[in-house]
DNA sequence: TAATAAATGTTGCATATCTAACATTTAAGG
DNA sequence: CCTTAAATGTTAGATATGCAACATTTATTA
């Protein structure tokens, strides 16, 4: 059955995105943190290397590529577990700024970890400029879907 | 907020991952097709191009990089939908054998189109010593991952 | 051959993601 | 200033995905 050559790049890719997803949920230092999922933890992790800046709902769209209504639901979720706060701020009433509770903040060190972790393994054994290659295409392949989706 | 060059690899495969699945539920001739969604082309696709093969769902877990849950309940409402069928066989009980019915296969031409539009797409401009670079490149990844998984 | 392990598939329950339609607020253009 | 467009966020309903636990069947091995 072995039909891994001929597979299509989008098919390959779309299955990698899988095997990340359960990798990083599996993560031994995620699994201590039982309600952090781990789509919690990525934002976590963003959240928490942005502590400088102001960071909105919009910017997690577009870190993770993932739609407006996905974002609100994660969000909300998070919010539930207590681990982010939503806060106004004074310049545009649209906006919802994202806080880390005390708790996110504590747990956030350990999920880098993890998501530190889970980088090196997947590009293991990769030279740097393999790596540079890597990131051009990805960016690449990302920019063609987006010129033909404005394109229609 | 363009945090982007900075972006882990895991990061980004997984947005693309996510504009992939979008840009194929929306592909024109995949829509005429309302009650076939993106996973389910997927499917047909694999299922049409094997018509000489029995197939079964541990080969579109293994296709697609799911779990045996996730296939089961993806085929399962294909099956509702009248799209496939499960079929015993023979030599071996705990088998199922999947089987495109007639709409399925009536659709699947107009779905591989859509299936190449994306793949082309993908990797306009890339020439084909990059695409191929490309290939092995995740093939390494997914390969790291596995390794890692079966480590522990 | 009997006991145990491995392979295949299913079910229950949770989360993640999408599209479409909506609401609110701000920005732009006349 | 008023109207319209754009940006941001939410909600409803659907599909996709995962883990854990289970059931069945086949393969291994003692």
């Amino acid at each position: 059955m072995s039909s891994t050559n001929e597979q299509f790049i989008s098919t390959r890719l779309r299955g990698l995105s899988h095997r990340i997803h359960r990798f990083f949920e599996n993560s031994p230092n995620k699994k201590e943190f039982d309600s952090i999922t781990g789509t919690h933890g990525w934002i976590i992790a963003f959240l928490s290397c942005k502590k400088d800046e102001d960071v909105f709902q919009k910017d997690v769209e577009k870190e993770f590529d993932i739609t407006r209504a996905t974002a609100s639901k994660v969000i909300d979720s998070m919010e539930q577990k207590g681990l982010v706060r939503r806060e106004r701020v004074a310049h545009d009433a649209r906006l919802r700024k994202l806080v880390l509770t005390p708790e996110a903040e504590s747990a956030s060190e350990l999920i880098e970890k993890d998501k530190i972790m889970l980088e090196e393994t997947l590009v293991r054994g990769f030279s740097e400029e393999e790596k540079k290659l890597l990131g051009e295409f990805i960016m690449r392949m990302r920019s063609n879907l987006e010129n033909k989706d404005k394109e229609e």
